[in-house]
RNA sequence: UGGGGUAUGGUGCAAUCGGCAGCACGACUGACUCUGGAUCAGUUGAUUGAGGUUCAAAUCCUUGUACCCCAGCCA
């Protein structure tokens, strides 16, 4: 690991484990996803100090799916989850695993643990278990199948694989300590009956395994060195150090740190599936969602989203960070590589009375400011337009730099123009505005005066009809689900369609997932939706807009 | 005294042996600008409380306080 690299805790660990050489100088992690949902913003902090790390020490990471539970777990996730981490920019080569790959490992296991008096077979229910298990002051009490033999437990737990007792009748759980201050320590189950088909393994099972007995023993298979995992692990450590102990197998380190808390977002995914499930969202892949698949459509890139888990850290500290450090990351990557372009939201037209109807000219538009690679383009002029309605006011503020009555402003690329007057429909709504403008001003600044505006623009003959989705925050508040009744905290007008836009002609065959600036509004990404014809753009997020501010703080 | 954790500006992360509390986001000024974008310059603002040790404490000691996690046959 080089110096300039971020010496986060973790990798203040691991450089000690190096140093003692307690690997033998092998720095092996894991990313363990239960495919029973989408990968959203906290797993891609997750994958990112998995991988990361791992990186950093010239070592790697697998892919381990935790498939202990069948009855939530399905092959679309399993799916959905590599190509996420896969577009997330991380690989992990051949190293693809699943837990449910050491079921047979793991029996035996457990049978040796048997053999050794460290675990036995419960007949106890679940609601028994409980009772039974104590409270968190109170000691539990030793079930009375506690002291069965070896003999018998053998046998019991043959037949529960065997498929002899029907779900729940039984459990195997390790024999640790009723007594213990931390509950996972109370004779833990290992295994439990469930007679369900398995997407991996079928009907092979009908008894599978827990995460505790499954978790440790799993990285201890694949040589992991360093288990990195959340804050709520802590209390598990313990145990997961109990097994490996036991069996005196390899014995890697889990280290827990704090999961990625977002402002204004959910990052449960229970309650990222009910938002889907009760139609509060379209789908995993709404953008309003944070998960991989939403971001992604709104328009995030892998590279924004890697920078953003850099600048979050790493640490034991609970933390909610705030939505703006994301958004400022989307943006700081799009302004190096987005095409700038123009388009215009709310149209409203402008005719150019001293420019000849029948006339009209290529002008020379800079595609990227940021990169003179990214080179120019040519767009159409005209003598009518269209402007965005919020760029004239027949009665403007001081320091409004845009189009008024009398006033002039710069048309981006273009010329200056003049405002002459106005045209309005009955209701007295401005249906026209007329202009004039100064020839003299293409690609020149006019010598006896000062124009500060510039607006943008698109030739009324030339322009692409579009669809613009325009999204606000699904939860307006910073923190959602501290509620007990989060749901009813969403914003269902938190997605705005705006079906009249128009875009200028360059922007004809937008392919899906291409990312434009349009010019002095946001940064926008063509939609899967989008067809050449039917072009569709949602707003990734806005530019930083200081005349927004001026006008809030004026209300 | 059930167990396990965490406390540094509004937010997140640093400060390696006890040695000038720093970086980023946000907010606020200003400069510049054919994007009210970008860029540049600057300002604001923090060590959980109380004691103690020390020339010197975010850091060491004592003692409080607050907050988070744990009682699934989920992970």
């Amino acid at each position: 690991m080089t110096i300039s690299e971020p010496k986060d805790f973790i990798r203040e660990q691991v450089i000690q484990d190096n140093e003692t050489n307690r690997f033998g100088g092998r720095v092996v992690t894991r990313f363990p996803p239960e495919p029973n949902g989408y990968l959203h913003i906290g797993h891609a902090k997750a994958i990112h100090a998995d991988f990361g790390v791992a990186q950093s020490f010239g070592g790697h990471c697998n892919l381990r799916f935790d498939d202990t539970n069948p009855t939530k777990e399905e092959q679309e996730y399993v799916d959905a989850i590599q190509y996420d981490i896969r577009w997330l920019g991380y690989d992990w080569g051949d190293n693809l695993f699943f837990a449910s790959d050491y079921f047979e490992q793991l029996y035996a296991w457990a049978v040796k643990l048997i053999q050794d008096g460290k675990a036995y077979v419960d007949d106890l229910t679940a609601d028994e278990i409980r009772a039974y298990r104590g409270t968190l002051t109170e000691p539990g009490r030793a079930s009375p199948y506690r002291e069965r033999s070896v003999a018998e437990n053998l046998d019991l737990f043959a037949r529960m694989r065997a498929g002899e007792f029907p779900d729940g009748a039984k459990v195997l759980r390790a024999k640790i300590d009723m007594a213990s201050g931390n509950l996972n320590l109370r004779d833990p189950v290992m295994y439990r009956i469930r007679h369900a088909t398995h997407h991996r393994t079928g009907d092979a099972w009908c008894i599978y395994p827990m995460y505790d007995w499954a978790h440790g023993q799993s990285d201890a298979i694949e040589g992991v060195t360093h288990s990195l995992c959340s804050l709520e692990y802590q209390d598990h450590r313990p145990l997961y150090d109990w097994f490996l102990d036991q069996l005196g197998i390899h014995h890697p380190q889990q280290i827990e740190f704090a999961r990625l808390n977002l402002t204004n977002t959910v990052t449960s995914k229970r309650k990222l599936l009910q938002l889907v499930n009760e139609g509060i969202v379209a789908g995993w892949d709404d953008p309003r969602m944070r998960t991989i698949s939403g971001l992604r459509r709104r328009g995030y890139t892998p590279e924004a989203i890697r920078d953003f888990c850099d600048r979050v850290g790493l640490a034991k500290k609970p933390n909610v960070i705030e939505v703006a450090l994301l958004e400022h990351c989307l943006r700081e990557d799009l302004n190096k590589r987005a095409l700038r372009v123009m388009g215009v939201l709310n149209p409203v037209k402008v005719v150019i009375e001293n420019y000849p109807a029948d006339q009209s000219e290529e002008l020379e538009a800079v595609n990227n400011p940021e990169d003179p690679n990214a080179g120019t383009r040519k767009i159409p002029f005209t003598r009518e337009l269209w402007i965005e309605q919020s760029d004239f006011m027949l009665d403007p503020p001081k320091k409004f730099f845009r189009l008024a009555p009398g006033a002039e402003v710069r048309l981006r690329w273009a010329y200056i123009i003049r405002c002459t007057g106005v045209v309005k429909n009955d209701a007295g709504e401005i249906t026209q505005i007329n202009c004039t403008y100064d020839p003299a001003t293409r690609g020149a600044n006019p010598i006896d005066r000062k124009v500060k505006g510039t607006i943008h623009w698109v030739s009324a003959a030339h322009a692409l009809p579009a669809e613009i989705r325009l999204y606000e925050e699904l939860f307006p508040q910073a923190r959602p689900d501290e509620d007990e009744n989060w749901q009813a905290n969403a914003n269902h007008a938190s997605l705005q369609v705006i079906r009249d836009a128009v875009v200028e002609p360059t922007l004809a065959d937008a392919a899906p997932f291409q990312h434009y600036q349009f010019e002095r509004t946001g940064y926008f990404v063509v939609d899967p939706d989008s067809k050449p014809g039917a072009l569709v753009f949602n707003r990734s997020v806005g530019l930083k807009d200081t005349w927004g501010k001026l006008e809030k703080q004026a209300s």
